[in-house]
Parts: C-alpha cells; structure tokens; sequence
DNA sequence: TTGCATTAACGAAAAATATCTTTATTGCAT
DNA sequence: ATGCAATAAAGATATTTTTCGTTAATGCAA
C-alpha cells in the first residue's frame, strides 16, 4: 500500500486521486490532440466539476510540479502520469469467461493501450475453446494450468457468469495469480495476500438512479 | 440530492453506501439460492473485508431493521434493497455507439434485470444500423430526434468511441435526456441540470497496478 | 522597473466517511 | 427462570478526504 515517490520516502495515494488520475490523463490527451500546450489547475477544475485545489493535491501526489502564472505543462502531465499509473509498464493477464464482456475486453485496444495484455482467454464452451479473438487464443479451463506455467501472468480477469466466479478464483489463485479483476457482482474469498478489486456497474447504476429520482 | 426514507423525512445517502449495496445485494441473492434465510452483519462483513457496523450503517439507510442476536431476514434484505436502489422501476435508456462494448451492455441481461431497459440503439456504421441485437433495434444518428418523440427515456448510455462523445452527449442533452452514462474516459461537458456518470475501467486498472506494485 | 493579476503550493479547517465504544435486546443453554 | 453470548443500534471518536485561506512566485502590462 507504499507508494515510493519521488523524494524516495514512502507515501500512501490516496485511492480517490488514484480514481481520478486516468480521468484526467484521458483530458490532457485530447488537449495534446488539440495542440493545447499547458493547462491550468482551475480549468481542470472546471472541466471536472471539482475544487482547483484538489487539482493541484492529486497531481501533486505524480510528483509533476506546476509553474506559478503558467499552469502545467501538457506533454508533462501526460508522460508523468502515465509512467506514475504504470500504465507504460505491460502487464499480462488471463481472462476467465469469453461471453459478451469478456469478448469485448478483448477486443477493446484501450487495455493493451494502457498496459494490460490480455495473453489468454479461457472458457467452458466447446463452441469457442480453440477460436482465436484478435489473435488471442481461447482455452479450455482444464488448459490453464500448463499455459499458466508457460506463459505468466499476475491478473486474472473474471467475466464469467456469477456462479463460476469463485471457483475460477480458486483457480487462479491456486496458479499463482496475484491480483483479481473481479467483473462479476459476485464477491469472491481469497487469500489474505491475493487482491481483489471489483468492476460493478451496477454501483454506478445505483448512484444514477439515485441521481435521477432525487 | 435527497432521499425520502420511511419516515418521511428528507436525508441523504452516502454515495459509498450506495456503491456498496449492490455488492451486498448480489451476495443475498446468492444466501437465497443456498436456502439461507438469515444473515448478520458481522457475516456481511467478513465476507466484503468490512466493518461490521459499516455494514449495519449501510443497511440502515434502506431503512431495514435487523433483530438482535438474529440478524436480517435474507429474503426482506433483498426486497427493501431492490426497492430503496429502484431495481425495481424501469427506466429506458438509448445507447449511442453500438462496438463492442455497446454491443456486450445490449446483450447483457443483468442490466434488463435491475431494471434498466435499452430501447435502441444508434450508431453511424451503415453496416449495423436497422439490424437488431436482442430485439433492440439499431438506428441512425439521425433517427434519433424521431425516436427520442416517439419513446421516451431519460438515459443515455454512451460506448461511442472517445472523439464522439461529447457530440452525442450534445445531441441526448438538446432532445431532453436527464442522465448520461459515460463509459468512454472523455469527460464531458452538459448543462447544470444533467446527471452526468462515468464509468472508467482505467479507474479500477489505476487501482489494481497500484496495489500490485506496491 | 513596478505593480497587478494569476496561479501553484502549502498548511489549516471543515466535511465526509469509517471505526470504535457502549447499550440494549433476545435467543439459547443451563 | 437465569445468565451468557451474540447481535443490532446509536452515539462518540478517529481517520480520510475535500475545501478554504494564505503565501509566494512570476508573467505581463503600463
């Protein structure tokens, strides 16, 4: 939970500007697009909705420092956010459960764009073990444990339907895996040193309707 | 921003609370499947890595009572759940750019399930507009203001790709959408009064690469 | 060069959220 | 019946996160 920054002390992130980080990223991408060449902590704000201090502490936290009068520098923020994020560092990972979901993280660049190689996909349905989406072979669930030797991977994608969820975890942690993206509303038992973080859109339906009939 | 509860009173819920109780509704559900009729919080709670009385706080917001040294009714959890978060009322949505994401949200019954419901499609690929996926009609851009008088819905679901965006979310907004949910990173800029939701999956990926190397 | 306006940075305060403590209830074993 | 243990509920405290206020830096205009 150590985050070593820049200074080589130890600070911890905090989760919120962690979830806010890549929101920003993507508005310094398309500012870069549009040959905007510095921004300030108020128009992020505003862009946003938040407070421009806020701004200022989370980008603080990459370590990026903003010239007074000036703003910050685009192409810096990008690259510093990028490299803070990992997102330049590949990471590869398995996903359990080719059905829509699955099928669409697949072929969705944006992952492997931000670091996330999906090596190998894994499956219970005759139909599809053995196809190939986008170059990434299917597998049968039996497979996994000799590709798992071969081929290494530390994430294990779950977009299985909800039943399957824990004993594909099971699996994946008996292999070895180290980190859960758990797409399921399924909440999933693992071992104290295994993490897990879950993807429910769900939650984010919640809080809209919330929204709307308040 | 505020919820009437059952004693008629004005009060407001935490967004945390209201991200977490799908989570818990989906582990009921599945407490019901298995038959059990009974649940306490300290259970709920080892089974998310939470505090117990986090779990009690979150539960008493939907304004159900457990009984001591018995804990909740399984059953009466998930009623009031479904009820408080308003799974229960449809509201139509159109979804705007029909890839592969669009394509997995159609195709996803979960979503029918909690009570939102896709009425159509839109994209601008001649090659997927008047086809149907699931019975869900997919249109032209420009179908849309005919559409949008005929069936009314108040959310816009966008999986168009990044650079569209903030077009689409124009057009939803001029034709009277109440809620937009934005699954691409762009942030977008809508009136006041429009509920604007992002669903970021590089939010959580920020997260997972963050714990893993840490 | 001088002063003004803008802005990041930093620390303090406030607000929101989570945890801890206490109390009261009640099922169950004796 | 009685006492014990489990539990929800409510209130108090602690922690985290956000906002506010101040300071210092600096580009730009006069």
């Amino acid at each position: 939970m150590k985050e070593q920054n820049n200074n080589g002390t130890s600070s911890q992130v905090p989760t919120p500007t962690l979830r806010r980080l890549p929101g920003y990223l993507s508005y310094f991408k398309a500012l870069k697009i549009n040959g905007i060449k510095r921004v300030s902590s108020s128009q992020v704000a505003s862009t946003f909705k938040m407070d421009a201090t806020l701004v200022t502490k989370d980008l603080s936290y990459t370590g990026i420092k903003g010239r007074t009068k000036v703003g910050y520098d685009v192409d810096q923020l990008i690259d510093t956010i990028i490299d803070f994020l990992e997102f330049d560092t590949k990471e590869n990972a398995f996903l359990f459960g080719v059905g829509n979901l699955g099928r669409a993280l697949i072929n969705y660049d944006g992952l492997r764009q931000y670091g996330l190689e999906i090596i190998a996909g894994f499956d219970v349905d005759p139909g599809i073990i053995n196809a190939s989406i986008k170059n990434i072979k299917i597998h049968s669930l039996d497979a996994f444990r000799d590709l798992s030797r071969k081929h290494s991977a530390r994430i294990a994608i779950i977009t299985t339907p909800d039943h399957a969820a824990q004993d594909v975890a099971d699996l994946a942690v008996a292999w070895g895996i180290k980190a859960i993206w758990n797409f399921t509303p399924q909440s999933i038992k693992v071992p104290e040193h295994v993490i897990v973080e879950n993807t429910s859109i769900y939650s984010d339906l919640a809080v809209i309707l919330n929204k709307l009939n308040n």
